[in-house]
DNA sequence: AGAATAGTGTCTATCAGACACTATGCA
DNA sequence: TGCATAGTGTCTGATAGACACTATTCT
């Protein structure tokens, strides 16, 4: 703050809340999940104007109460709360993250927005019921790799390739694929998460092999029980790890 | 969006932008450098109430123009502008990056505020100007190490914690270290800022291998002249890798 | 028994860390 | 010439990728 302006703060308190135009606050949801061996971004189709008909990612205001002794939700609580409504799904069936803000003037055309985006990841055994409803959803999975729309509504587009540039480049070294499987996995299905996100394929032994060190690091351990597929059935295994950011 | 939402949102678009209550948006600055073999983060002393005396990081509003027709400025513009104000410091003598956006309720007691944080990156060959300006500035430069104040203002040591995990975290994989160097520099002069980012030292041969790996990869080259000191004279480098987030 | 997937072994190249060593230029 | 720093060599252990191989269970 220049000297300026630090004369102005004390000033600001009384006059500037009542005057000085501000922006609405919003948070925008990135929501992923994983199922048929592909990564699925969750879109609603808009109502209104702008962009009527086009698709958009889920989002909605934060609540900033009156904006003076009650000062409302935090940015992090608007998220989830947009979450549940979107996808009326028990926590612990997701996993919030917040991801980057976009603000430039413009975005939306009627008024000056900042949208605070978050990224959610949603469990795959719990996927299918968000779109599930029996209130008929404008909610639709897209596959990210074959099915994406010409044209998000806003900058939508942009929104999604910084969440995609972010998943893939945080799968490597955070916990972000195990909050893609279910409770209890196989080796099988955590490599199918990571082909499905990097859209490459991975050698299953070398996979293996570098899963195996995190059970000896005791992040995961052997759990109860086999998955029943059609073949040799494979162990299940269940994720211990801490929900740490400096992964 | 849920079902009733979306049939707000017509509208909302004449209706709440009027009415709701909007927050505050601001951007705090994170400004680093390093001299003295020593990271340092640069903060000034609040006139004002609330944390009167108290010191925090710079920041200010963002312009937001009128709100509609006219939708002010960008949020990057803004940090870049408040850290043009701040330091005085021509294009190229720093690095700007969004960081995180902070908007607990309560965090400023007069009114909800929401801020977007970014790190700046400051040359050391600048850093001296910053606080050597003729107009007694209540800015000052603190080692991150060893002698920060007790408590800062606002929410800002927990901005703080964040940025310096960010840095920490980037400096292996991106070339955030360049940006802390002259533009050319030694070898020794590079690890001087990693052991300051990181804390700890690194073993001078195995650096400069990784370093020469960087040579060989073509994101640094062989520049011209020697450093002067009062011993052997090292040679100097110059960064050419691309300004790329995906590091 | 055959098929398909689960799971192991092995070889090579790369790289980090530890540490001993040589080279160079200034006082 | 001594010395501090620049810069190189070498060993070890960890790990990724390629790929051949064995093991198990369902049909």
């Amino acid at each position: 703050m220049s000297e300026d302006e630090a004369s102005e703060t004390a000033f600001l308190a009384s006059y500037r809340k009542n005057t000085y135009p501000k922006p609405s606050v919003t948070v925008d949801l990135l929501i992923f999940t994983v199922f048929d061996s592909d990564l699925k971004v969750l879109l609603i189709e808009r109502d209104g104007h702008p962009f009527q008909g086009r698709w958009a990612l889920p989002g909605g205001f934060v609540d900033v109460g009156d904006g003076y002794e009650n000062q409302g939700e935090s940015i992090e609580d608007a998220a989830a709360r947009e979450l549940k409504e979107e996808t009326n799904l028990p926590d612990g069936a997701s996993w919030l993250e917040q991801l980057y803000t976009f603000g430039d003037p413009g975005r939306d055309p009627r008024m000056r927005v900042i949208s605070v985006a978050f990224m959610a990841l949603i469990r795959p055994d719990f996927a299918r019921l968000v779109t599930a409803g029996d209130d008929a959803r404008d909610a639709r999975w897209f596959s990210v790799q074959h099915e994406l729309p010409e044209a998000l509504a806003f900058d939508h587009d942009h929104i999604l390739d910084v969440g995609l540039k972010r998943i893939r480049g945080k799968i490597d070294y955070s916990p972000v694929a195990f909050r893609l499987v279910p409770p209890t996995f196989t080796i099988a299905e955590l490599r199918g998460v990571h082909e499905a996100v990097k859209g490459t394929t991975y050698d299953p032994g070398n996979f293996r092999r570098r899963f195996r060190r995190m059970q000896t690091d005791g992040i995961i351990e052997l759990s109860l029980g086999k998955r029943q597929t059609s073949r040799r059935p494979a162990k299940v295994y269940r994720f211990t790890g801490v929900d740490d950011m400096t992964w």
